[in-house]
Formats: structure tokens, C-alpha cells, sequence
DNA sequence: CAGCATCCCGATTGATACTG
DNA sequence: CAGTATCAATCGGGATGCTG
């Protein structure tokens, strides 16, 4: 296995995670187990040598777990082990960084999980009164639950028993509509996204997720000659 | 350019600095500008040919600058942009991350970067009196200041005026006194590390960091049949 | 069909040498 | 010092084959 042999921790971190494909493999897993075909179909690119590769390797680190399910079902998953399950704030933060890159496709493919960890990450409740919902996302085959209480938004997987409203789409429509300002009406006008339950509820559960301007546009093509004048010599 | 083509924020971050190398570039620079040789000589084992190419790379998506020094210096120096230097969070949470790992080599090279980047991600003040002190500490050829005072670190390029006390050491010895739990005087007795002025205030100093403890051993080598029930099924 | 293993080919990496 | 050129080794991606 490669490495960087540095004691650094962030080198250390890239020689197990840092391969091509294995922090998205990471975040498929964050929500929950899968199997390795829906791993597949969920990174769209990957090769199924490639996510074996992966799968194997981080299985071998320690930061993935796999298990046979019990009868009936049979089929064995793939899950984070806690220790792996805790490089979910990395990848959020690095979410955020990434998300205000100037050169950022926002029309590109996303799964599910990516865009229930972009909830996660840009959830910033409003005026702080008592809004409480409990809304069903199905997003193609899957479904979320999404609780906002207290300020506090909780996103797991599976749908719910009573929710106050239900959301269906694509998980890139949601994402355009969430965080990428899109209107809500037009997006259901499009046939887009449907929406079910309590509309008052739906528009505030959508106005409480932050809008992440990218940082100022792509970086001038020629560097101006004197405009920002050397601040220190490399060394002392 | 490779790309995911995915449009979560984080697949997009990988875009830009998931390639081999790049991270380790970033965290040479964020503590400030350097120079191509100086950047090969800190970054044991990358080759000049992937340098190059990162920094290109990395100049291209607007993560890095390259200026040239005003006269008499003369060379030609890189530096993170703004938007760049927000990386500092991630890698400082993936350092944090990885550092747990029960796989790490710590006695591995360190660089100069890596080491007042772990400082500043484990710096924990114990007792909250108002302790302060500025330790200039002399890591091969670079120098860096740190201050504490108020609960707060920091940690800065460059030699201190009047130090309250002077560390000197290679990176890698110093981490093993402040994160790795080695003995201060063993090591001064071991020519390792050389200290001069406060004793008093390097004891404290020291003490401020915390030892991150790495996650429970390497991972079982074989899966316990029965001990972990399946918790539910991959999809609905 | 799930879960890989194999083979092939182009792209990327790393070691070394070389240049302005 | 700051890279470019060259070349062998490796890696990633796509197609396909195999096995229960």
C-alpha cells in the first residue's frame, strides 16, 4: 500500500483515504450501510475494479465494516466503523470549502448522500421560534426523514410514519431548489419536484438552508505586475 | 483536468486537491509563501515532475499565487490565496482524523509545517489562569513564534523578538515531547532537542497540548459471526 | 443478479537526467 | 534555482468473464 510515510496526521489520513474514489465511497456510507452494486450505481464514474480496490483497502484500515446480512435478506453490506463514521465533519468541511469553488458544476450528478450531507452542513435555522416539522424526502428509491426541532435538524435515512410533508425528486433538483436558489414553484410547475403535506411547512423547512456564494469569480488570468507588493522574503 | 463530475461540494473539493500531493503542497504553504526547492526539500519523496504539475494545477483553480519577490530577492515564491488558506480547517480535521489512526507511524519525517499545524489543532489550555507566554521555537532552518496568552494559541513564522524561551529541535523530536508523551528531559539529555530561558514556562507550555489516543487497535482480523446483529436492510 | 476477478489500454506517477 | 524531458512502473477505467 502506498504512503507518504509522514507523521503528519493529515498524510497519514490521505495514505488511507486519500486514493482516488475512497472518500466517496466514505460519504455513500456516512448514511447508513449498502451493498456493493449500490455503491456502483450511486458513484456514477467509478470502475467495479476500482470500488473493490476501495472497499478493500478501507476494510483492511479499519474505516469500513463488512457484513452479511441476516436471513432472509442475505446480501452483505458495506458499513463505516465508528472510527470511519467519524470522518464525517471532514467531509463536510470539505464540502464547504469545495461548494463556493467559482468552477463548481452545479447541473453535475448528485446522490443522495451527497445532497442529505449538504443539508446537514448548510442548515442554518432563521428567527429561532419554536418551527418543528418532520418532512419525507424521496429521492428515487430513497427515502429520508428530516426532522427540524429546536433549531436542530436531523436527517436519517428511511421514510417517515406521519410526516407533516412529503418532497419527491431528484436529489440534484432538491439541491438546486435547498441551496442553489431555484424557485420552488417553478420546479413543481416543471414536473421537477412534487410536494405533498403542508406547503407552509415546506417553505420555511426550504428557507432555512444557507445559500453558499462562491468566493470572488475565476482568478485573474494575468497577474497584475505590482498591485499587491511582496509581503515577506520565504525565509528569514 | 480529472474530474468526478459530481456535483457535491466535496467530490468538486477533490477535484481540486484530491490529486496525489496536492494537500501536502497546500499545508506546506499555509504558514506562509515558499519556494519550488524549499517546497521538494519538505515534501520528501514527491518528485519534481508532480510538483510542477500541482502547481499548476493548484495556480490554474486559484488555490495558489505565484509572485515573484521584489528586488534583491528576486525569486520566485508560492503562496495560498485567500480562498485557499480556508483550507486550514480541513486539513487541520483531517489531521485530527488521521492522527487517531492505530496505523501511524509516529516516527516518521515530519515537516516543520506539520508540526505547528498539530499544535495549533491540539493546543488545549488545562487551567484557565491567566498563563502567557511567547517560545520562539527553532526548527531546523525556520523559526516560529508561539504565543499564549488568554487561552489562546498562536503560532507564527518568524523568530520572536524577546522569547520568554527558545526550543530547538527537529520537528519530528518535538512532537514526540508535545503529542507523543516523551520526556522533556530525556530528550535534552538525548541531544535532541536544546531549550534555553523559562523553564518554568516551557514545562506549562508543553503541558497545553493534548495527546490525541489512537482509536482501539487495529481492526479484528476476522468478522465475529454473531456479535453485531444486521441493524436493518439496505433499502426499504 | 450480486460480487467480484481478469485483461487491456491510456493516464498518472516516480526516478533520473538535463537545461536556462 | 526552477523547472522540463525522458522513461519505466503503476494506477485507473472499460469491457468482459466467472461463480453462486
Amino acid at each position: 500500500m502506498r504512503s507518504y510515510h509522514d507523521a503528519c496526521g493529515m498524510a497519514h489520513a490521505l495514505d488511507l483515504v486519500g486514493e482516488r474514489w475512497a472518500l466517496l465511497v466514505v460519504r455513500e456510507l456516512v448514511l447508513g450501510p449498502k451493498r456493493y452494486t449500490d455503491l456502483r450505481a450511486d458513484l456514477p464514474g467509478i470502475s467495479t475494479t476500482v470500488l473493490a480496490h476501495r472497499l478493500d483497502e478501507l476494510e483492511q484500515t479499519g474505516v469500513v465494516r463488512r457484513r452479511r446480512l441476516a436471513p432472509p435478506a442475505g446480501s452483505t453490506v458495506y458499513e463505516l466503523t465508528d472510527w470511519g463514521q467519524e470522518l464525517e465533519p471532514v467531509i463536510r468541511q470539505l464540502g464547504r470549502w469545495g461548494a463556493r469553488s467559482p468552477t463548481r458544476r452545479r447541473d453535475a450528478h448528485l446522490s443522495a448522500a451527497g445532497l442529505v450531507l449538504s443539508l446537514r452542513t448548510n442548515y442554518q435555522p432563521d428567527g429561532s421560534d419554536g418551527f418543528a416539522a418532520t418532512i419525507e424526502l424521496r429521492l428515487g428509491e430513497d427515502r429520508f426523514t428530516a426532522t427540524v426541532r429546536d433549531g436542530q435538524l436531523a436527517v436519517v435515512r428511511g421514510g417517515a410514519d406521519e410526516p407533516d410533508a412529503v418532497i419527491e425528486g431528484a436529489p440534484g433538483v432538491l439541491a438546486g431548489v435547498l441551496c442553489g436558489g431555484r424557485c420552488l414553484r417553478e420546479a413543481i410547475l416543471a414536473n421537477d419536484l412534487s410536494v405533498r403535506g403542508d406547503s407552509s411547512a415546506i417553505r420555511r423547512f426550504l428557507s432555512q438552508f444557507s445559500l453558499s456564494e462562491p468566493v470572488s469569480g475565476p482568478p485573474p488570468p494575468i497577474d497584475s505586475p505590482e498591485k499587491t507588493p511582496p509581503r515577506r522574503l520565504p525565509r528569514e
